[in-house]
DNA sequence: TAGATTGTTAATCGATTAACAATC
DNA sequence: TAGATTGTTAATCGATTAACAATC
């Protein structure tokens, strides 16, 4: 029975050895004092928190550039997220072949939740199509989406949604470049907020 | 002039209006007392602060599905990340045009970086290909990374990187879909610590 | 001048952590 | 038993916000 200590824990997890004792004992994960926490059991109740510890069967929708890169992704698969699945409405894709899975048309959905277990549908189509994907898929019964158009989707209480923006997520790093490279140059918007203000 | 007060903005936020006086405080943004904020001075001095209002060129490395999905993506252009160049290193890719742009050679990238201005270097290439592509885009004098690869990556201070890993996605949304699943079942994690913990 | 609203101080709230009694 | 380490209390730290003097 492999034991760690609180401190040995927090110093990998790079926090204080009081939270983590503190957050593992809110989590109802306890060790043994004098000796620390078993690793195995930490590894299986944390797991069990997060969700990781169980498979999570995926949807795309929407078999374009996006939605092809997204299935033939091996990576989502050992992380216990398996595509299962691939829809679209167009007729040039619907029985083109993906990664070893067949386009299907969207009206087969429920039937294909329902009989492969869907718990996440990944929505890869364009924009204008977003919102009545979504309508659809939570009318499948999937009760979680990962939206990767730039709009924001209304979905019952209960569903989840993810949105991942990608021109968000430039505007994040050109944040962060632009702050780096204006500290460089000496000014001070964020990086010391006590010193003179420019205009 | 059109002027709102500072608890009409923070409304608009979902903050509070003393918080939102001192954080334009901090920025170096102010108002005039008893009539409020000008709304065109506001927004361009928080334009400025985040970047906004400059173009930052954008280039793709990687010319697979997920580097043609972010090339045709014309939100991007929007939003002030223009997609200036394409690189892969197959010669069955290179010469080939996604969007009106002929994928070039990675060996072309000084070259073309100069001579485009390029800011922000997209990796859109498999894990193994990740770090090499970022020495060439660090060599290059590129100061912005997106990586969509799994790997992390190892850049000399001053380079800006930002990952955004699909998998890790997905484990958010499943997390807090079981969340709410299990807080539906009376299970009470995160959602009431003070409760009994089950184990 | 009277009313409105900023800019900032002082009070409050919550989160982090030092410290130590409990106990393996 | 002596040493180590947990679990938790109490102290500290920082962030949020109420309140109000300054002032347009």
């Amino acid at each position: 029975m492999a034991s760690v200590s609180s401190e040995q824990l927090a110093e990998q997890a790079g926090v204080n050895s009081a939270t983590l004792r503190r957050d593992l004992s809110a989590l109802g994960i306890g060790g043994t004092r004098g000796v620390g926490y078993d690793v195995k059991h930490v590894l299986h109740h944390v797991g069990l928190v997060l969700g990781v510890n169980q498979e999570w069967p995926v949807s795309v929708i929407g078999a374009g550039n996006l939605g092809r890169a997204l299935v033939n992704y091996a990576g989502l698969s050992e992380r216990g997220f398996p595509v299962r699945a691939v829809f679209d409405i167009s007729p040039a894709k619907v029985g083109t072949e993906v990664s070893g899975l067949v386009v299907q048309h969207l009206d087969r959905l429920p039937e294909v939740v329902a009989s492969m277990g869907i718990l996440v549908a990944v929505i890869a189509t364009p924009g204008e199509a977003a919102q009545d994907v979504a309508d659809a898929v939570v009318g499948a019964g999937v009760p979680s989406i990962l939206n990767f158009t730039a709009d924001s989707l209304h979905v019952p209480e209960g569903v989840v949604v993810r949105r991942v923006d990608l021109a968000t997520e430039l505007q994040i790093l050109s944040f962060y470049q632009q702050r780096s490279t204006a500290a460089d140059r000496g000014f001070q918007y964020f990086t010391d907020v006590d010193g003179p203000v420019p205009d």
